[in-house]
This record gives structure tokens, C-alpha cells and sequence, in this order.
DNA sequence: ATGGTCGGCAACCGA
């Protein structure tokens, strides 16, 4: 959050989202730069940070109604926070909106020998169980993030190399699709873009030339309700952010949603 | 088959 700041700034000038979303921000609440955002229009802003690790925060020029943050795996991290935007925000019918940085799992795609990918699947499990990610027909809800997982085929750029991956190995494939039917969650990015078109959101640092490889992944989320899915009006993937020095190696994801 | 990069923090660990 700190390093990046000015990365961060320059996003919100040239895009003026009403909402922004961050995970990984790896800040204390009480050392969160919250004066920059003021200055830049955005007043209200729901935290949930830890130093070193992890770590979330909603960043809005629309006041909430209200802010959640959610334990997951009975750990003290910090991966979730929700917001409901409503009347104070001018939204008529009140929207939740769930930012998540879901574990990335670690090397080894064994749960009996890697702690860290039981930790991710387990985590999976909790979403998929979690009462508030299941709305009735009618609620309008967002789930945005880096769930740290690419699903689909083309969200990789080769499926059958990464097959023994995590981020890309069919259990945690199907765990996210899991969350996403119990929660009957519209996979917003596909819906726009659908396969086979590939789709990236990240790079890795550990390539020579991330461009030319073009290795990437798409491990960054918008999920909506099927109440909000129809008003999708588009989904831009940042990827010129990749590009500028000293990089994050996600890069900015924007929905414009029609309310 | 292997190592490749970051960033925080002061030796490695998580991503």
C-alpha cells in the first residue's frame, strides 16, 4: 500500500472509480495512508489490515451503510471486509460489496504435506459456506478480489503446463466453483470476455521479459449477483500497469455497473 | 529439471 501509493494515485486520477479495491495491502490500519485518499475525493474508507501480511481495505467516494469484516479459518488475518452501499451513497436498493484476498496456497499442490494449500482449500470451503455469500434472488452483491485462483482454461496461458500449479490445479478449480454456484455467483469478467479468450490479471516477477512471455494468469475476480449481472456495462483489465516501473504484479481490474 | 523476481527486514520467507 505504502511502496505503491503513487501507482495507486495515478490509477484513481486516471479512472475516478466511485469504489476501489485493494488486497495485499500489507499496512496496519493505524499506519494506512487514509489523508491521501482524502485528498484525492475518497472520504470513506473500510479497513482491515495487519503488518507485513495480507491485508484489505475498501476505498469509496460514497459513504456505506455499514462495514463487516469477516475470520476465515479461525485465523487472526486480515482477508475480508464488505461494505453495504445504500441510501447515504444515493444506491436506492442497497448493494453488498465483499472484497477477498483468498491464500495463494503455497508451492506444493499437496494438502497432507503443504499447510499453506490445506489453508487455501479450507478457505474455499468457508466461502462457499459463508451465509452472507449467499443472497436471496433478488440481492444485489458484488465479490471482488484476488482469489488467487485461475479456473477456467483459457485463464491460464497454457492449461496443460499448469495443471500441477497452484492457482490452477483442478481441486482448487472446482472448490472456487464451488463458492460460485452455492452463492449463485455470476463470473462477471467471462461473462463480458467469455473463453476461449485468454484472460490475465497477473505476471509473475520471475520472468525475463513478462511481456513477451505473456505467462499470465488470471487470478483477480468480479462476481456479481444474478440481480446485478445485466448491469455489467464493461470490464477493463489495466495491463498497461505491468509495465511501469516498479510494478505491482496484479494489475488494476475496473467494472462499470449500471445502477 | 531448474531457477528465475520482489519486498521487508536484516536471515530468509511469503508471494
Amino acid at each position: 500500500m505504502r511502496l505503491r501509493i503513487d501507482l495507486v494515485a495515478k490509477f484513481i486520477k486516471a479512472v475516478r472509480p466511485d469504489v476501489l479495491c485493494l488486497q495485499e495491502t500489507k499496512c496496519p490500519d493505524d499506519k494506512f495512508p487514509l489523508k491521501r485518499f482524502h485528498r484525492l475525493g475518497y472520504e470513506h474508507i473500510a479497513m482491515n489490515g495487519q503488518k507485513g501480511y495480507h491485508g484489505v481495505v475498501v476505498i469509496s467516494r460514497l459513504p456505506f451503510e455499514s462495514v463487516t469484516r469477516q475470520e476465515f479459518c479461525a485465523k487472526n488475518d486480515c482477508r475480508h471486509v464488505s461494505v453495504v452501499l445504500g441510501e447515504r451513497a444515493g444506491v436506492r436498493n442497497p448493494i453488498s460489496l465483499h472484497n477477498f484476498y483468498v491464500p495463494a496456497g503455497g508451492d506444493i499442490p499437496d494438502p497432507s504435506i503443504n499447510p499453506k494449500f490445506a489453508h487455501k482449500l479450507a478457505f474455499l470451503d468457508e466461502m462457499r459456506e459463508s451465509a452472507a455469500l449467499r443472497g436471496g434472488a433478488s440481492d444485489r452483491m458484488v465479490l471482488v478480489g484476488d482469489l488467487n485462483v485461475a479456473p477456467l482454461e483459457h485463464d491460464v496461458w497454457s492449461h496443460k503446463q499448469m495443471l500441477k500449479v497452484v492457482s490452477h490445479t483442478p481441486i482448487e478449480c472446482e472448490k472456487l466453483a464451488a463458492v460460485q454456484r452455492a452463492g449463485h455467483w455470476i463470473d462477471a469478467m467471462r461473462m463480458l470476455v467469455p473463453e476461449p479468450a485468454k484472460l490475465f490479471t497477473w505476471w509473475s516477477y520471475r520472468a525475463a521479459d513478462w511481456k513477451a512471455a505473456d505467462r499470465g494468469r488470471r487470478l483477480d475476480h468480479v462476481w456479481t449477483s444474478p440481480a446485478l449481472a445485466d448491469r455489467i456495462s464493461a470490464i477493463a483489465i489495466a495491463k498497461t500497469y505491468r509495465g511501469v516501473p516498479r510494478p505491482s504484479d496484479h494489475v488494476p481490474v475496473t467494472a462499470t455497473i449500471e445502477l
